[in-house]
RNA sequence: GCGGAAGUGGUGAAAUUGGUAGACACGCUGGAUUUAGGUUCCAGUGCGUUAGCGUGCGGGUUCAAGUCCCGCCUUCCGCACCA
């Protein structure tokens, strides 16, 4: 008689369950204080188009946290919304003349349905789609009180422009100083610009990083680089034959003495004042502001300077010192001029070396060891020399000596100085959310939109050529009333970046029309207890988040002051890329998956052709892009294998923060692990029902096989929880299961142990692969759905071992393994291990000099 | 240049507190099932003929080092005239 099997059918079983838990609203989180909440949260994702193997990766990796701890009792919140604005958007608006709005909303609708394929415990009444005027309301309301607590102020300054297009660029638009789309040469534009005040929040910022324990350092250090907090001395020179003065920033002022030139940006007052009748200096400094375009060009520039002829006066030792325009100098940094110490600084000296300056020693080593000036800088803290009165002072005294003498003297001033620049947050976009500000074009005041006239909407249906925002050609937008006069409206659009630094507090009452969030709900969900997103956001937008909470707190809206307690930044996914070249020469990508490859018998590739005959080069294994046609579609895959294979895949074949290699073997092996997880459930089932397990009546082996079970159990809860190390989690799992197949049951206790392995097994793998053990539960006979189950506590009894295995080494060598009792006597082990035969071959005729034993591990007998 | 991370079989990786290196998986080899291929199942699989050798390289500490210390090399990532 032939058994009819069931096979496992994912196509079938996902859609499924899927609808099981949106007509159960499953997972729709609720405010319940007597509950312990627990706040997972994914990085909102752009809506692009398609949702693409990163996605997928971040979000299953969020999901199996989420669902972890909701297994484990908390209150769940694990919401997903759309960082909905954005130039794509306008960029495909012009490609194809759809509207911003339209194709944003398309690609969610798509992509939303993508994501529901894929199983996630998402509670969707939470969403929110950051372009909605429901939403971005309330970022305009936040950003007039800003404005009302003098924390946003309007600047002039530089952006990149591009002639052609009259538009701005963002830094990456401009390529080789070039505008990416027309090839126009970029020029340097001042527009009037918004700012907040990230700066006033600098120290702050920095400070708290140090409470992040939650957070990876590689993070946290780029964080505190980015804020780049420097103490110093603003020290102020008159220039020699006049009345002007002008001030250098240092943070050695303990190499004073050793001033011997100055320099200052080619767009510093001072240098503009020596162009005039100076062309020669004029074009210099032209050169070098035109030049200034991307950051990667100034970083390999050339140092070049030319004198100003003007002439500064050291304010302690009276002497002339040259001053210079240096294109290394940045108008924005410090003052715009720095004190140059060839002797000490290794730019200093390379410039004085090219100009003949001269290099004078005011600093020795510490030690006392010789150096030559002639051949590089010493640039370390060492005793001060050539100083006069600050002679033999070390770095901390001659700094403070300097400072409290120049300070006396009215000339200098102690000054904290941060790398970190206010946020520029006005971009001259269409796809924005529009910055609430108005002129009143009567008075010339300028103030925040009334708060009863928000939202400022941004207008739909709009033409969009590409050349200049519809809102700055839209009289019907900008032209307003204020107080009865005629009024104009700011054009610009908020920086997305905005609208990405508190979704994370929307969420927790999505809907409120009250208010920008509910203070209760939020003090209630925050802080984010898991973030889980790309590395790449590692410093502007956890900055502004984080930034952006501390104003809300400010604000009272939050009692906390860091709105993430954990962060975890998944690795890349890549996949194999293969070339062949065509007539012409040219690479022609295949995609990886129509590749054929022939092995060595070692596993090695040795010809890959794809399915036209092609024969391959393989460029290794490189980040998904569409170029190099190694990108995996999600829908593919979820299509072929099921979402659960694509999820036990990810979380499979790599550690969480390290890059991912796809590889579709491996995705066959995760479905062949699930094809057999489900055959052993289903033959288990069909040898007959559960019965009560009697743990004390297991045989040795049964015995043997539940301590596994309990161990697994325990180190599973801990890689998860703890580690999130779901590849080694994983693993335990597959191990126990290989243990538990050779294992035949031969009593109904033996049933009931297996039932109770493969119960475990189930609610262990639930957060990985949510759908097939959804269907597992149940056929395991459980009433309820495994989704309001219980993670299983380890049994402490079963935990005991039967016996314990020690290796036993002779000279740090094994040299056999033996079996003992658990707690047998330390002495009665040595003895063991000391008379086993496998041993004495390499101790019989020597002097054991020394035994050492390591509880439950080894043996180690020390022999000449 | 500065800062961070990493380097382990044919491959992805594991080894959590200094204590059996290579768990788990992929691939490969052989076998069973099958008309055949695929699937599935079983066995083997670091290198070496053995002694033995093996965690990027060279030293060191230790009974014992992938892990700790010193000195190099390589790769990846971030920042980069910050005064």
């Amino acid at each position: 008689m032939s058994e009819e099997k069931i096979p496992y059918n994912p196509q079938e079983i996902e859609p499924e369950v899927q609808k099981y838990w949106e007509d159960h609203q499953t997972f729709h989180a609720v405010m319940d204080s007597k509950k312990e909440k627990y706040y997972c949260l994914v990085m909102l994702p752009y809506p692009s188009g398609k949702l693409h193997m990163g996605h997928v990766r971040n979000y299953t990796i969020g999901d199996v946290i989420a669902r972890f701890q909701r297994l484990n009792g908390k209150n769940v919140m694990s919401p997903i919304g759309w960082d909905a604005f954005g130039m794509p958007a306008e960029n495909a608006a012009i490609k194809n003349g759809r509207q911003p709005g339209d194709w944003t909303y398309g690609n969610i609708a798509y992509m939303k349905k993508q994501i529901k394929a894929l199983g996630f415990a998402y509670d969707w009444q939470r969403e929110v789609a950051t372009c909605r005027p429901e939403y971005y309301k309330w970022e305009q309301k936040f950003f007039g009180e800003l404005y009302r607590r003098g924390l946003v102020y309007k600047k002039v300054s530089t952006v990149n422009w591009c002639p052609v297009d009259h538009t701005v660029l963002a830094n990456e638009q401009v390529e080789d100083g070039c505008c990416w789309r027309c090839g126009a040469r970029v020029e340097q534009r001042e527009l009037p610009q918004w700012y907040l005040k990230i700066t006033a929040y600098a120290d702050e910022l920095l400070k708290d990083i140090d409470q992040l324990s939650g957070w990876p350092e590689r993070v946290r250090t780029m964080q505190r680089n980015w804020i780049g907090r420097s103490e110093g001395l603003n020290i102020t020179f008159k220039v020699d034959g006049s009345d002007d003065k002008f001030t250098v920033y240092t943070t050695r002022p303990d190499t004073f003495m050793g001033v011997t030139y100055v320099s200052i940006a080619a767009n510093h007052p001072l240098a503009k004042k020596a162009c005039e009748g100076n062309p020669q200096l004029e074009a210099f400094c032209q050169e070098c502001l035109t030049h200034k375009s991307s950051e990667a060009d100034i970083a390999t520039m050339e140092k070049k300077g030319m004198a100003t002829g003007l002439y500064a006066i050291h304010p302690l030792n009276g002497r002339k010192v040259p001053i210079y325009v240096a294109n290394f100098v940045i108008m924005d940094y410090g003052t715009g001029a720095v004190m140059s110490v060839p002797a000490h600084d290794e730019r200093d000296f390379e410039f004085a070396k090219k100009y003949g300056i001269d290099i004078i020693q005011v600093i020795k080593p510490a030690d006392g060891h010789a150096i030559d000036l002639s051949k590089a800088a010493y640039t370390e803290h060492g005793i001060a020399c050539n100083s006069g009165e600050f002679d033999g002072l070390d770095f901390e005294h001659a700094f403070n000596a300097i400072a409290e003498k120049l300070i006396s003297m009215g000339c200098a001033e102690r000054k904290v100085n941060y790398r970190l620049r206010d946020w520029c947050i006005s971009r001259q976009r269409y796809w924005g959310a529009p910055i609430p500000m108005l002129t009143d074009d009567v008075t010339g005041e300028v103030v925040p939109v009334p708060d009863d006239e928000l939202p400022v909407e941004l207008p739909g249906d709009v033409k969009i050529d590409g050349v200049t925002s519809p809102l700055k050609k839209d009289p019907a937008f900008y032209k307003t009333t204020y107080k009865g006069h005629p009024a104009t409206r700011e054009t610009d659009t908020f920086d997305t970046f905005m609208e990405s630094s508190w979704y994370f507090c929307r969420y927790c009452s999505p809907r409120d029309d009250k208010e920008m969030f509910d203070p209760t709900e939020a003090n209630y969900w925050l802080p984010v207890d898991q973030y889980i997103g790309g590395i790449e956001h590692a410093v502007m937008h956890l900055l502004y988040a984080r930034f952006f909470f501390k104003l809300l707190r400010d604000a009272g809206m939050v009692k906390y002051d860091e709105p993430f307690t954990r962060l975890l930044c998944q690795g890349m996914v890549l996949a194999d890329a293969y070339y062949y070249l065509d007539k012409d020469g040219v690479k022609c990508w295949v995609s990886p998956l129509k590749v054929i490859a022939t092995r060595d018998d070692k596993g090695n590739i040795v010809k890959a052709v794809d399915d036209e005959g092609h024969e391959l080069h393989h460029e290794g294994m490189i980040k998904m892009s569409k170029s190099k046609a190694n990108g995996i579609d999600p829908d593919d895959m979820i299509r072929i294998y099921g979402a659960d294979t694509v999820r036990l895949f990810l979380m499979f074949a790599s550690p969480a923060e390290l890059t991912l290699e796809w590889r579709q073997s491996g995705v066959e092996g995760s479905l062949r692990f699930l094809r057999r997880l489900w055959a052993q459930i289903h033959e288990l089932v069909s040898e007959g029902s559960r019965a009560a397990l009697d743990p004390s009546k297991l045989s040795d082996q049964g015995r043997r096989l539940r301590h596994d079970l309990h161990a697994t159990l325990e180190k599973v809860t801990d890689d998860i929880g703890r580690r999130q190390t779901f590849n080694t989690a994983i693993a335990a799992i597959m191990e126990l299961m290989n243990e538990a197949q050779k294992f035949r049951p031969a009593s109904d206790n033996d049933r009931a142990l297996m039932y109770e392995l493969y119960d475990t097994v189930v609610l262990m793998l639930d957060p990985v692969v949510p759908h097939i053990c959804f269907k597992l539960w149940s056929v395991l006979g459980h009433e309820g759905t495994i989704d309001d189950a219980s993670w299983p506590k380890p049994d402490k009894e079963a935990l005991k071992p039967l016996d314990v295995m020690l290796v036993v080494q002779v000279n740090g060598r094994v040299r056999a393994k033996v079996t003992v009792a658990p707690g047998l006597a330390e002495d009665k082990i040595r003895e063991i291990a000391l008379q086993n035969a496998d041993v004495r071959k390499f101790t019989d005729g020597k002097a054991v000099k020394k035994v050492i034993y390591v509880k439950g591990r080894l043996v180690n007998i020390v022999v000449a």
